[in-house]
DNA sequence: TTCATTTCTTAACATAGGTCAAGTGTCCGG
DNA sequence: CCGGACACTTGACCTATGTTAAGAAATGAA
């Protein structure tokens, strides 16, 4: 599992098999049923996930009640609300798991340290950053110049795998619909 | 003009003044008139741009000729596009000034020794991607589950300074409607 | 100072997608 | 293996915002 961790950091950065060893030790194992919360708001985000298995979501529930989700994300990806995570304040999201889930957390201490220590996984995070930033732009540009089914049909293009596993209600949240909507865009398609 | 660059670094990492000197040589400065682009689509980004005065936007053009903006930076900001700069691939976007603009610019090549050189820059880049990406889910969040009116007042509120300098055509393309209904809802405010 | 261009506004009409309400199908826990 | 809660679909109607077109106001170059 922790090697898993290690695999995917080593796409990007070298690292030592020592600085490994160091990285490996930081980390915690947790687990989570599905529809259970690893974050609710009001609550300070203490960790970030590397998650191993599963499945999860964050989202808000806006003043009528309805969930918005913003991100879906599967085994070997990240998650955290990173804005409540770097303040250590409170967050206003919520993050469930969709599926039963094994992840990998890391504190905000741990992780101040694992910079000073090896500071190749700064450089790591920093592309990490870098690429998720990129995206978050792309997807922005996306939701607010591309019709529905254009995003729909780059989803299904590019998150295959999102859609095998997740509910439509959830998919169509994330892409910024009513699931009525996405329900008409796949009859049509 | 560097030592405003220098200013603004030491808001987030702590660096010594050699490599304050480092990095100051590293940069070169560059003038750009009102109107004129940084760069265009097809080209690739070369630089980072920190704007030490003035004012640019990048958008991209669809298939029917129109403009669609999504960002607008003032100065003592950074401006690019980290997606070609990044990847030395051409570009989509363009970057234009919309007034007279002096900024300095930092190469690819230059970046990677710096990160080498200066480890603090590294971090300081980190951190500067991760409050980006922040932001830019945030900027999502918004254009998603928000009307035109909310993100209209909102950032009446945050970037008021932008109101100040720049037409109304580029506001509301950056908001994600049409001038018309921005005409529009600032009659009713 | 003047004319052309850019910026902003207004109004009539069009449309993508939301809302509400109902119904069918499917799955999981007891 | 049954019942209730999910998951998904469908249809009628509504609304925010886009589209088109025109003109007024502001700006800036000659």
């Amino acid at each position: 599992m922790e090697n898993k961790l290690i695999y995917y950091i080593r796409k990007w950065v070298d690292i030592t098999e020592d600085e490994a060893t160091i990285i490996r030790s930081a980390f915690e194992p947790v687990f989570i049923k599905k529809k259970k919360d690893l974050l609710t708001p009001g609550e300070t985000c203490k960790y970030i996930y590397f998650i191993t298995e599963g499945c999860l979501r964050s989202y808000f529930v806006d003043s009528k009640g309805v969930d918005h989700i913003y991100q879906i994300r599967l085994d070997n990806n990240w998650i955290s609300d990173l804005e409540s995570f770097f303040s250590q304040r409170p967050s206003k999201y919520y993050i469930e798991a969709l599926e039963d889930s094994q992840m990998l957390r890391l504190s905000f201490d741990e992780l101040e340290k694992l910079y000073d220590e090896v500071p190749a996984l700064e450089r790591y995070f920093r592309i990490l950053f870098q690429k998720a930033y990129i995206n978050a732009l792309e997807r922005l540009n996306a939701t607010m110049w591309e019709s529905a089914v254009d995003r729909y049909n780059d989803m299904l293009k590019e998150h295959k795998d999102i859609f095998q596993r997740v509910p439509l209600v959830y998919i169509a949240s994330y892409l910024g619909i009513t699931p009525e909507s996405l329900s008409r865009i796949r009859k049509k398609g």
